[in-house]
DNA sequence: ACGATATTACGAGAAAGATCGTAAGGTCAA
DNA sequence: TTGACCTTACGATCTTTCTCGTAATATCGT
């Protein structure tokens, strides 16, 4: 993952209106849910849902599909293991106790030099 | 950590230059840099360098030091940390196949279960 | 105290983002 | 095909963000 499509990523997810969308669709999971149910939770109103979720398209966080007459968005979970993956990465690079504040998964996810496992 | 507080993190790293010095300070650990190494790093004129610091320095993400004349910034993982948290924490409420896409990390940081190891 | 260095504060202009109303594009049921 | 429904597209307006130049503040060496 590159970085501009890390900032869009956290571009797309740094709105009030668009993480509460994220997540929504997080908790639904694959099922996902249709545009209209997604702008009563959130509280908005068709044309700027749509301008928001388009947002959250064009960054690859969330997925689109047909079903008859409704749109369902699907939250894409392999970008923000990107993100995150991208934010935790050099995190543990600058040496030993810098990382003591807990950011850990970094170490354990991406760079298995010492204990190689998993 | 709050959802104003995510959003304004998420906000601060959503930018080119921000992100760049972010992962300089990152990189560099808690020794940190002055402001004016990494205006040179990243290219930016002094004013808009403090623009940006500032930005960060409001998000948490960095820290601000004095050293006699120089300003020391250095990187604050702990909101990092909160911000991987958040972002994964209820990546896995879906059900049990919603995060095969490998947000483990997640699991992993948020619900020491299993292996209370560190 | 003075001049030099390092950095921030302020203000202005340009660019990007958010919100909404209304119109248009598909899809369904009859 | 018609009308109703769900959703997106377009355009206008308003607000926020970004960038830079210049001025101000703080620290150092002499």
């Amino acid at each position: 993952m590159k970085t501009p499509e890390i900032i869009g990523a956290l571009g797309a997810l740094a709105h009030e209106h668009r993480l509460a969308i994220y997540r929504l669709l997080v908790e639904r999971g694959p099922q996902g849910l249709a545009a209209g149910v997604i702008g009563e939770r959130v509280g908005l109103v068709p044309s700027s849902l749509t301008f928001h979720l388009q947002a959250l398209l064009r960054a690859g966080l969330v997925r689109q599909a047909r079903a008859s007459r409704q749109l369902i968005y699907s939250a894409d979970f392999s970008v923000m293991n990107g993100l995150v993956g991208y934010l935790t990465d050099k995190c543990c690079s600058a040496g030993d106790g810098a990382c003591d504040t807990g950011c850990k998964p970094a170490a354990i996810a991406r760079s298995p030099r010492r204990k190689s496992a998993a």
